[in-house]
DNA sequence: TTGTACGCGTTATCAA
DNA sequence: TTGATAACGCGTACAA
């Protein structure tokens, strides 16, 4: 590929007018100008971005590490991040974490050799310190989904305690007593967050949340077919469900019509984050929602804003709002 | 950050011996290496990435170019990518390129820009000529969705027209004689490869399809919904429906559901594409499959092999295949 | 086994 | 308005 300076040669003029004209410069003849940009036209030549990173410290790349693209609601995020990342001319670099410590940070590592100076990190295997040590090394880091209160204002973040609470008070609100819980088995913090929130609003009306009431598995809608068959399995006699996401709620939903149950009427079931699908499932899910992209996007500004030295608030924690549609009802008494 | 300068410096040793040890050359002393990699440690250096490609003409890149992060099956798309990318050490650049050919150019610019030895492009508003400029210009460049003559064995594509055939004969097959679709209304050649295909069977029976029982709209769910209320505003006396892609269909069966018409009793409908989705929908979907994931894994592949000047096949056409669910019922005589 | 020095493609400084 | 030239951080002949 042709580089600068072959164009300055082929132009007879010196790398430096090249650049000036590549850059826009201000200080080059009109003559010069309009001969460089044809000379560059026909040889084809592109900046080297890595040549100019390496010289200008700087790249206009922002990094996110996260999961999974295919769940939609990592893709949410991640299209949230994009929006900005594009609208101020940036480009994404994706940096997989899969859920282990060892591939989150091996993520990061690389977002860190690629000298991004800005960027978004869903992380919830790395420890609190190890992230607390990021921070400090990248001015531009931000937090996705995690609450750290060491580095509180480079963390956007959902209270998920909150939203356990809230969808269990709507469902005793609406009188049910006997409520169950499928729940996320990955080991961290979300779902025990949520499930605390859950059995704080039960206990507030004396009612226990035992083990037999909770059955996990992994957070898709595989997950949440086969949650449902163990809570079948075990005699289901619960009028209500609180599922993790709205991707095993559908799981959970498929299983319960198939073995004859209906929904609302013989059973309820409320989801968590508010993703596309909930609103084309039948009956239309009842769930809490998650404000995923907005999040996305305050986190990626606030990770351009850091990089860029500017100030940001102190505070960025959501809340998960109920969004009623049709997939609760009274307990049949 | 810490450059490698520093790190000899503080090591007392020369850049070279640092420089080895960071790439496992061979020939350096057990006690430099450890002694070396100790202060690595201490200093935080992490290798220059934009430095490194610079002098090694290769950045372990791979871009991606295509228009949306959030919709399931371009999420599929770019999960098959990133699984490749990340099983080879890859990193992912990911470039947005919408639907306008303008926007197009730019992603595919930018990651020029970047260097990234091998691409793998979603476009569908640049021209052909414009792709093969380009598939010239960059050895790894591969096109994904799209067939284009002169380069065919650098595209992975699937025949569209064969699916609606194919969908089209499976309604005929079922006794329908009154079809209807509903398509995309982006001008590219997927919806009009689809509707060719679906005119051919219908005609193949001496049937027709005329304008009135095509309805067209945004390729998403709310473009379902609202192809399905013009289909019905015009008075909807068909028994079946062959809508472009999944999304559309679940839009389409929530619109039918809400005015009273049983899906599949009073009308059947089959989606294309095949995204997770279908499985939840109730009736669950029957749908034309689009392996997707598996042909975003192959041209990630091909793409990573042709940066490396190996050879690959010649020709990478899938077929759409029929999956049978519940939403194709025969008619109602 | 180790170190010196050049070059990768740019930008930016300083003279001219 | 233009042009040499010194960085930027790294890999790698080549020499020691």
């Amino acid at each position: 590929m042709a580089t600068i300076k072959d164009v300055a040669a082929a132009a007879g003029v010196s790398v430096a007018t090249v650049s000036r004209v590549v850059n826009n410069g201000p200080k080059v003849s009109a003559k010069n100008r309009k001969l460089v940009k044809q000379v560059m036209l026909d040889l084809g030549y592109r900046p080297n971005a890595n040549a100019r990173a390496l010289v200008t410290q700087t790249n206009r790349t922002l990094g996110l590490v996260f999961s999974e693209l295919t769940d939609p609601f990592f893709a949410t995020l991640a299209g949230g991040v994009e929006k900005i990342a594009r609208s101020n001319n940036i480009q994404l670099l994706i940096s997989n974490g899969l859920v282990s410590a060892e591939t989150e940070r091996r993520a990061i590592e690389t977002l860190l050799e690629q000298r991004c100076e800005s960027m978004v990190v869903h992380s919830k295997a790395l420890s609190e310190q190890a992230l607390i040590d990021y921070a400090e090394a990248v001015p531009g880091l931000v937090l996705i989904n995690r609450y750290i209160p060491a580095i509180a204002h480079r963390c956007v973040w959902l209270d998920n305690q909150a939203g356990g609470d809230a969808a269990a008070r709507y469902l005793l609100s609406m009188g049910h007593r006997n409520i169950a819980c499928i729940t996320s088995n990955y080991d961290i913090e979300d779902p025990r967050l949520r499930l605390n929130g859950i059995q704080q609003a039960l206990q507030q009306q004396g009612l226990p949340l035992n083990e037999q009431a909770i059955a996990s598995a992994e957070p898709n809608e595989i997950g949440g077919e086969q949650a449902a068959q163990n809570l079948l399995a075990r005699g289901l006699n619960y009028t209500a469900l609180i599922v993790y996401n709205d991707a095993m709620a559908s799981g959970v939903i498929s299983v319960l019509c198939d073995n004859g149950y209906r929904v609302p009427e013989d059973v309820s079931v409320v989801g968590f984050d508010d993703v596309l699908l909930s609103r084309y499932l039948r009956p239309k899910l009842t769930t809490m929602r998650y404000p995923i992209e907005m999040m996305a996007m305050e986190a990626a500004e606030m990770a351009l804003k850091l990089a860029n030295q500017q100030p940001v608030a102190a505070l960025h924690k959501y809340l998960p709002t109920l969004v009623k549609r049709d997939s609760v009802a009274p307990p049949k008494t």
